[in-house]
DNA sequence: TCAAAAATCTAACATTGTTAGCAATTAGAC
DNA sequence: GTCTAATTGCTAACAATGTTAGATTTTTGA
């Protein structure tokens, strides 16, 4: 723990700490909205910096690259992932799997860029080889989620994280194709066809 | 029907013509040798040149710029995922459902470059917001393979198109997901889920 | 042999991410 | 209040990118 005997930093200290923070976070919804707009290749330094009236090199006393940036993103897109899965986990019993995937679904299309960003698509590349914190956590909570919907059915997955990343590869599947437009009919018609294969594969996901 | 009355072009001529398809093939392969070594960012209109000896502005008597050439080894792509995929469909009747995977699988694994480019991976722009013909080949291909597997077990698909959407997410997002490290256990696990939950998967696209 | 066409290069352009170095502002100690 | 040190932000520049213009060489077909 933290001791007294650390000077304490003084008031203007932290108003600056805070107004730093403050920065990086603009920084971070200006690539976004730049992203949301026109899409992830127009997101360029200069055109972040711009957006807040700043010029290119503001951005590297917050972040040291652009990548790190990206890399933020995608730490904040999968802690609002997680916060949403969090949410429909929380609803009721019956019709909670069919939530789950539909908060899923949602937040892929209320935030395409951060989904783009979190799986690096639309010509964004991955800054992380490895799986990020937030990813995992989002993880876990769906595990957590599908084991207790199991147990309300009487039963219990064979293999619990085996049954996450399956069903999350559909999700992830489903939701990267129709963002993609690779699905014919539209997003309707994505999310219909996703919601109804959704069930069985649970099902399947079952001990026998 | 061409007529002998347009003139036939003299043997250099075809000559020539060939040689600028070996060219521009040429071009395309050190791309994806470039993108395979090295990772997409790595492949630059100087690199794809200077890898043939040539200097860059070469790419531009072949393609129109460099976005056309990426489309094109999406074409490719696709069309050697669905080759790969009508092999399998020929195989023997037990075990077809399970070859297709396993087909999409090796294709993905075999070329990861390709497959990226096709899915706009690994900072791959998408160049064409439609989907490309060979694109619909290979789904066409997928379709007609599961409405036979589903004959061959004395069924039918509920709904043809839409169970070829539905498994073809699925596989996508497996693939997807273990090419960008985001499933514990690696390859061999992301492999073994996806096979097992694919017979389920398939049996709830049957009608009942 | 010669003019037209094709192939290929060098040089340059604007834009990208990034760094160096300077100017202005602010902080905190005396 | 004053002075030094730190912080903040800028301009200018760098190399690398995709792309184009223009010149030059090579090839073609008569």
């Amino acid at each position: 723990m933290t001791s007294k005997a650390q000077p304490e930093q003084s008031a203007s200290k932290k108003r600056r700490e805070r107004e730093r923070q403050e920065m990086r976070t603009r920084l971070l919804d200006a690539a976004r909205v730049i992203a949301s707009e026109e899409g992830w290749n127009a997101v360029t330094i200069r055109r972040i910096a711009g957006r807040l009236e700043y010029s290119a090199p503001i951005l590297y006393q917050h972040f040291s690259s652009k990548e790190e940036l990206l890399v933020e993103l995608m730490m904040v897109g999968f802690a609002e992932l997680a916060e949403r899965l969090r949410l429909a986990a929380e609803g009721l019993p019956e019709g909670r799997l069919v939530a789950m995937a539909e908060a899923y679904w949602a937040f892929a299309f209320a935030a395409p860029e951060l989904y783009q960003a979190m799986n690096g698509m639309d010509g964004v590349p991955f800054g992380t080889a490895e799986t990020p914190r937030e990813a995992k956590n989002a993880f876990r909570i769906f595990r957590i989620a599908l084991q207790g919907i199991a147990e309300e059915r009487g039963a219990e997955l064979a293999d619990p994280p085996g049954a996450v990343d399956t069903i999350w590869a559909f999700l992830h599947g489903c939701v990267s194709l129709a963002m993609a437009g690779r699905i014919a009919g539209g997003k309707e018609r994505s999310r219909t066809l996703m919601l109804t294969a959704l069930e069985p594969m649970f099902t399947a996901q079952l001990r026998d």
